[in-house]
DNA sequence: GCTATTTATGCTCATATTGAGTATAAGCCG
DNA sequence: CGGCTTATACTCAATATGAGCATAAATAGC
């Protein structure tokens, strides 16, 4: 009855570079940072981190885990038991440039809506799905389904564009057949690159997990450089979230919360008025750390 | 290096009865409902509705994931390998009487800030925490410690009290060595419960996933049963975060919301004028299922 | 030097949301 | 009937949010 189990485990490590949010991949940007747990593993934790930075060298900040799997489609052998992964959001600051990493939209072109290029992807989404939904022979179905694809990809305008929703629009594009998973279907018919096993899944999951938390808890300064302008900041946040952000009003609330503190220095090369440099203080201040953060997160 | 391992499945099983949110327990409530992930089981999920199943009866709705555990504590023998928690919170309706059903704030009394209780729990919490830092050698050290605890337990009215830190809390009383985790010291100086294992602490997690939860997506309906009047919900949603809501602003959130629509009926026996019946129409409406929920949670 | 352009930063204003309270309705109990 | 309870509608002030105007201070082109 009870078997024995391999452990695996994976890692979305996110980091941000020339305000593109970037993920660590390895076998040429097919497979995310994994391994096996090992017995000399301490715990869960320091197995990703031994896993992560074996391959990139840096220390990581932020770990926090993101799901633990274990689908059918994971067995092994028949003896050998199943296979399950536990798979965890890593960040770590700006990188110069290592091997390995990959744009986050390049397999998820849709959600940088803030782009032309997002744009023309969703357009593309749009008329294959009302293809696949206009082929259901249930009307009820059809309805439903066609109710869903509205407010996941925001067609039409009836529903605003739900940044969070990164998984969802993938399960929903594969249930849809518009996706290969596996990377063995050439013939894909949504834009974005393919990666093996359920990899590409995961990497959604670490999406969404950290477009939903930057708007709740200061992680986004896991991905700062130590000092920063607040324009730097907006534009990390804005790449993070695929959206745009009110300037002045993002100032406001950033100031306001007082999550960061002037160093005194100035950022010279801004093309315009030189522009203030801060630090992260939120660490020191353990209340608002625990409090919470709020970020306003427009629509285009 | 690599080894094979055992796979526990643990459940946060949590229901509301007579204003009272209560968990599923064995052991005469020493032990969370768990057991091994068995090759029949067709997937995690599957495992635990099947063990939940077994042990309640009841079919169980919302399920989703907490956490996975692997500390170094749960080591089996030294050739066994090591043992795996993967924990789950699951919700079900209102029960009728049957064993294994405990309260959660026998375990955490001091979560119940809204009863005498709890707050004469909270005090007690207080004194011990002051004689802790007050022991420290570091002064550096013993000034965050308390700042800790400051922020965690709304000491002195600085910080407003936070609800969904139920894992912090637990875990600064552990550090303090004020909670026995295994149960086996009986001089346990703060009120509440023991549980054997980690299993107290997963259900700190589980409590924690609830509170977040129930004020951002309409999970409280799980709750709840089929018809309900709104000051039915308001007191089940006060006993799960534990804190008072100013009633007229909850009726007018969830009414702007669409979350529910009358049925028609009314409930008689309110001991005062007689309440309008309202049922969930959230699923139907997925957009507004997705777009999230808002619940005004005020302080005492 | 002057002007257009770019970014930084301060400030205003209408609107939406929230917290708190008042007022009235409609049942029960003695 | 008056006194209690809960239900429900509405008001009002304080805040928060979204959008935009205005000014400052740099660079680039002429």
């Amino acid at each position: 009855m009870t078997t024995q189990m391999m452990i695996e485990l994976i890692a979305v490590l996110t980091a941000v570079r020339d305000d593109v949010p970037q993920v660590m991949t390895i076998d040429h940007g097919r497979l995310l940072p994994s391994g096996p747990l090992e017995s000399t593993h301490r715990s869960l934790q320091a197995g990703v981190r031994a896993w992560v930075e074996r391959q990139t060298g840096h220390p990581i900040g932020h770990v926090e885990q993101l799901y633990t799997f274990a689908d059918h489609d994971r067995l092994l052998g028949a003896e050998q038991g199943r296979m399950i992964a536990i798979s965890y959001l890593a960040l770590t600051r700006s990188h110069a440039g290592e091997t390995g990493w990959r744009d986050w939209y390049d397999y998820f072109p849709w959600e940088n809506c803030k782009t032309d290029a997002g744009r023309d992807c969703l357009t593309i989404i749009e008329r294959l799905l009302c293809k696949w939904v206009a082929g259901m022979d249930n009307a009820a179905v059809r309805v439903r389904q066609w109710q869903r694809c509205v407010t996941l990809f925001a067609i039409g305008d009836m529903v605003a564009w739900n940044d969070e929703l990164v998984l969802q629009r993938y399960e929903l594009l594969y249930e849809a057949g518009l996706v290969a998973e596996a990377g063995c279907t050439p013939e894909s018919t949504v834009p974005g690159r393919a990666m093996h096993h359920d990899h590409r899944r995961i990497l959604a999951t670490g999406m969404a997990r950290l477009r939903a938390k930057i708007r709740y808890r200061p992680v986004v300064f896991e991905l700062m450089p130590e000092e920063f302008t607040l324009l730097q900041l907006q534009r990390v946040m804005e790449s993070l979230s695929g959206v745009h952000i009110h300037k002045q009003n993002f100032r406001r609330l950033i100031m306001q919360q007082q999550l960061v503190e002037e160093t005194g220095g100035i950022e010279e090369h801004t093309g315009g008025r030189p522009a203030r440099l801060y630090r992260f203080c939120g660490e020191v201040r353990q209340a608002r750390y625990l409090a919470g953060t709020k970020i306003p997160l427009a629509q285009p």
